[in-house]
DNA sequence: TTGTAAGCGTTATCAT
DNA sequence: ATGATAACGCTTACAA
């Protein structure tokens, strides 16, 4: 029997007589054919059926953040559509070994939120297929996915001068890709690594700037990590820089209730002593009515997802930029007289 | 140049002059070689880099399923220290599409919670791969992890029967892979086609006949979903089937919320009139005290990984269960005079 | 240190 | 409807 038969049987049920391909499902079986090898066959169709997906850190990550989780759910719908698997690329950012990137088998990539400067990064988009990135900066010749973050953040900035704010203070996550949890000087904030943080502090500065306040003044603080933990401890350092500040800014929902959790543990009411606000809208932002900047995680992983896995790929790169919607809540409020 | 020089320039830096090496890698970029293929590679090694793994439903609904993803956390852990990646293979319940699994490259296969018969799962096994099951029946010659469904689940019935409860309700999650929303009798119930749901009604159902109450009398609805709305709807359906119930036994926290949020609506106050129960420990049950019982999801996830990715593969198959621990929370107590 | 040659297991093309 | 042949791009003994 021959090769060809075999691979039809297989492959092309169709285009051989039922009984035929009855003796070689029966052959395989008395032979211990465990039927076509799929990494053989990927190499021959050029057609490796799944995408790799990088995460700013460590896999186990993604599943703590609400916010990689609403964008893994959309990608993973556009998947199941094209029946195609993701892959989760390991990709620590302190890591330099970016073997797993440049040997993973995979039809193309989706980059999410991943330090302009990571040489993962740049060993996915140096592979001969096709990439999206989201959240980051463009890259010529690469499609990209994200939300207008100087925009949005600088609603929030007007939302606050509005109420009559002008000593804030501001959490921010990781800038870079090494740890450096403290204050963060001008130079730091304008050369931070993460498209994401660098847009929404720039938005914040051009509408407190606007607003004639020195940003000079204004105390940011970063933390490696985006969780409860870590916007407390960042609020606690920002408040022990400017005592007096009458608004605390954070550039995630997460690390705004971890403000809310320090000023409570303080006994500042929020928004009467302190307002606070955050950014991305997760649901529970939503459920304590934290005044933030919601936007369409959900979308964000369908369109990557479609961009991506779009049989019809236009010759130059595509950009799509999500809406955004500021939501003011209850954590808000002119500051105390 | 030889493909052979090429080769270890890429993969066997000491094995060459570093000049020759520049040379080789200088060439690879004036041709716009972009460096080894992955899938050929793959080929060649036999080794594809990538663990498989199988989720209930489609890959979107484990986003949403807070055991599903302390599991896929622990998991994702050991992935990360074999360097291996983890390729999420689609395999919705309802199709019968198994070419995503017969042709996903992968290392090994991890099934987490299928149901028994399900194709695809049929389909990773007869694969020439290792595989691990989690909660899941033992399959010969095959790893697996899991707990002690029945055993936990009886404490549950026991513990309510300790506090005098006689007339309770159930609500459980799919037993099959259709949507059988509605009531289950008891030949459902032996017939559940998830490993998980099947024991632990048998563990309550092996508690309140010692203690001398006959099963069919107890209302047991099934649920699709593992939602809060599912939970509520749930015991809706168990108040309509018997009113005069004590105790509602959601066989998930997840199901338990809901069956509080649908007790809460009609003013029905728990545990002073109905007490309520759930399963899995997750962290909202614990914030909320929940009679539950705990279960170790990250550790799952650990061992599976472990057991995939040992390179000292036993002879034989290795079976671990992890220990459960009876929580009892504020959620029950006596039933009402 | 470098090169030669033999597969890895498919599927596409073409011929019968 | 079925079969022969030629890649797919790589790694790895082994030989030079």
């Amino acid at each position: 029997m021959s090769r060809t038969t075999v691979s039809n049987a297989y492959n092309r049920p169709d285009q051989l007589s039922p009984q035929l391909r009855n003796r070689v499902m029966e052959a395989a079986r008395t032979l211990g054919y465990p039927g076509p090898d799929p990494v053989a066959r990927s190499l021959r169709t050029r057609r490796a059926g799944a995408v790799g997906l990088l995460l700013t850190d460590q896999l186990s990550y993604a599943f703590r953040d609400p916010a990689a989780l609403a964008f893994l759910e959309g990608l993973t719908l556009e998947c199941d559509i094209a029946k195609t698997g993701l892959l989760l690329v390991p990709a620590k950012p302190e890591s330099e070994d970016i073997l797993a990137v440049s040997s993973a088998s995979v039809d193309g990539f989706v980059a999410y939120a991943m330090p302009d400067d990571d040489p993962h990064l740049m060993a996915a988009l140096a592979r001969p297929v096709p990439a999206v990135v989201c959240d980051q900066p463009d890259v010529e010749g690469v499609d990209s996915v994200g939300i207008d973050d100087h925009a949005a953040m600088r609603q929030i900035g007007e939302h606050l001068l509005d109420l009559g704010h002008r000593r804030i203070g501001v959490v921010c996550m990781r800038l870079g890709r090494a740890v450096m949890d403290g204050p963060v000087d001008i130079t730091r904030q304008e050369g931070a690594r993460y498209h994401v943080q660098r847009n929404r502090l720039a938005g914040l500065r051009e509408a407190f700037t606007r607003a004639g306040v020195a940003w000079d003044r204004i105390p940011v603080v970063e933390r490696f990590d985006n969780s409860v933990a870590a916007g407390a401890s960042g609020a606690a350092e920002v408040l022990s820089l400017d005592p007096g500040i009458t608004a605390l800014v954070a550039t995630s929902d997460v690390l705004a209730f971890g403000a809310m959790q320090e000023l409570e543990r303080r006994l500042q009411r929020v928004p009467q002593d302190v307002s606070v606000t955050g950014f991305d809208g997760v649901a529970e932002a939503r459920n304590r009515e934290l005044t933030t900047v919601v936007q369409p995680f959900l979308e964000k992983g369908h369109q990557a997802g479609k961009l991506l896995l779009d049989p019809a790929r236009r010759p130059q790169a595509r950009k799509v930029i999500l809406d955004t919607e500021f939501l003011p809540g209850r954590t808000t409020a002119a500051p105390p007289v």
